[in-house]
DNA sequence: CTCGTAACGCGACTAAAGTCGCATTACGAT
DNA sequence: ATCGTAATGCGACTTTAGTCGCGTTACGAG
């Protein structure tokens, strides 16, 4: 009995692979754990696979997005992919985490709004361009698409918002902030609306509305909304009114 | 030679049909337009795979939901779903085109802040409910995947968001905001945080961030931050710093 | 009502995605 | 250095997605 052992960062592309094992019949179970071998060979196949990856969905998008050519381009079979990835979603997941990993400089101007700024503005720049964006935005389209995906997204960005709450910690050592202020939600508030036009709603982005969006939540963390405190404003009722939903609605 | 007509609201799904037709090499290329038949049997069968597709994505979320299992549903051949409508994307498309022909009641408070609270609040309610919330959760997720889903779900947005812009207008014509506010800008600045979470970053959504969204919202539009005016900052510096980018990279 | 043909159903078929059993390579522990 | 076996490559194979040619059904125009 063969088992595939667990690898750094593959966690979920392992999963068929214990299944496989368990759907296999053996009437004497052997209970020894396998030890990983993460190193040499299987850390180059994973090196070149991200990298092959990264370069598919550069080039091709999500959605020319193969196994076959994550493959091909890798020099690595496809059995192995399917057997250590479980297929592009795993892929998928394993690049976006091997992105994470990236550092990068935080704005420090000194002032809250123009540190957003600056924030909204490199989002915007990367995004519209397309020779920068084209790799984030397609991972980030394609991580949507499973649960593996969509949990190494959300790391992601769990992470990046927690580095660039510094902006808000510092500008709360100035006293340009109330203290308790959330600066993750505040980097939140700025980037959201760049994010909601380019992946939920589509609809174009410009550079005004970037500055806009930092702008208002400098506003509206200087007016102390992000505080960890509930709002001032009782709860709402136990009645809600019926109200407008601008999401689709499942046809009658 | 046969021609498949255009019909009611699937020009995109119509796109293989004629592409098929050209491929054809006939040396004697009839000029004859085909008159569409959109009416009986037609408009019988796009019903029911619309209902069906919707059953479909609500049941088995947009990454469960295949052709075969559309047609099996609702009884229309494969052979037509994939002329008609090209695949699951243009099945996704139109379903979302139909949801989008559904009417919606406007909250009218009297009080801005608090009809952006009553939007918000729907849009937490419907999403965080696994019955309300699972066939639009599925139809967005589905629709970004393809040119035809991402165009039905910018058309379904951009409606939304100008028919939401009442609750602003309502609100300039009380005093309470500035004239020249753009409404549909309020309306995506308080729902932006939500389908932020909900989309692209998966981190949690409770109701309190949801509050806060229109609160928000609602401040940066009383200060004037929405009026169709451009800012009363100069323009950004024609050389930019280098700047913090919250999304992934292209790993080196 | 008739008629031309758009739209559809069907089964066979192709293409692409994914799996399996076997042999080989190479990683860590000793 | 040796050894057990994790990890991999390979080709054949299976499953699923998508296509094609033909015959049938039914929609509008006249």
């Amino acid at each position: 009995m063969r088992l595939e052992s667990t690898l750094n960062g593959n966690t979920s592309a392992n999963t068929s692979e214990n299944a496989r094992t368990h759907t296999f019949e053996n009437p004497h179970p052997e209970p020894r754990t396998p030890t990983p071998r993460p190193g040499g060979r299987s850390a180059r196949v994973r090196a070149e696979v991200v990298a092959a990856t990264l370069a598919e969905v550069a080039e091709k998008g999500y959605d020319g997005l193969t196994v076959e050519a994550v493959a091909t381009r890798s020099g690595v079979h496809k059995a192995t992919l399917y057997r250590r990835w479980t297929g592009v979603d795993g892929l998928v997941a394993d690049a976006l985490t091997a992105s994470a990993d990236q550092s990068w400089p935080l704005p420090d101007t000194g002032d809250l709004r123009e540190d957003l700024r600056r924030i909204t503005r490199e989002v915007f720049t990367v995004f519209t361009d397309p020779d920068l964006g084209a790799t984030p935005t397609a991972l980030i389209l394609a991580a949507q698409r499973s649960d593996a995906g969509a949990a190494a997204l959300r790391a992601f960005f769990t992470a990046r918002h927690r580095q660039a709450a510094e902006v808000s910690e510092r500008a709360v050592a100035r006293g340009e902030l109330p203290a308790g202020t959330d600066g993750a939600e505040v980097v939140r508030a700025a980037t959201a609306p760049l994010y909601y036009r380019l992946f939920v709603t589509g609809e174009p982005l410009d550079a005004h509305t970037a500055e806009r969006a930092a702008d208002a939540a400098a506003l509206a963390a200087r007016a102390g909304l992000f505080t960890t405190a509930p709002p001032a404003d009782p709860a709402p009722t136990a009645n809600p009114a019926p109200t407008a939903n601008p999401g689709p609605r499942k046809a009658s």
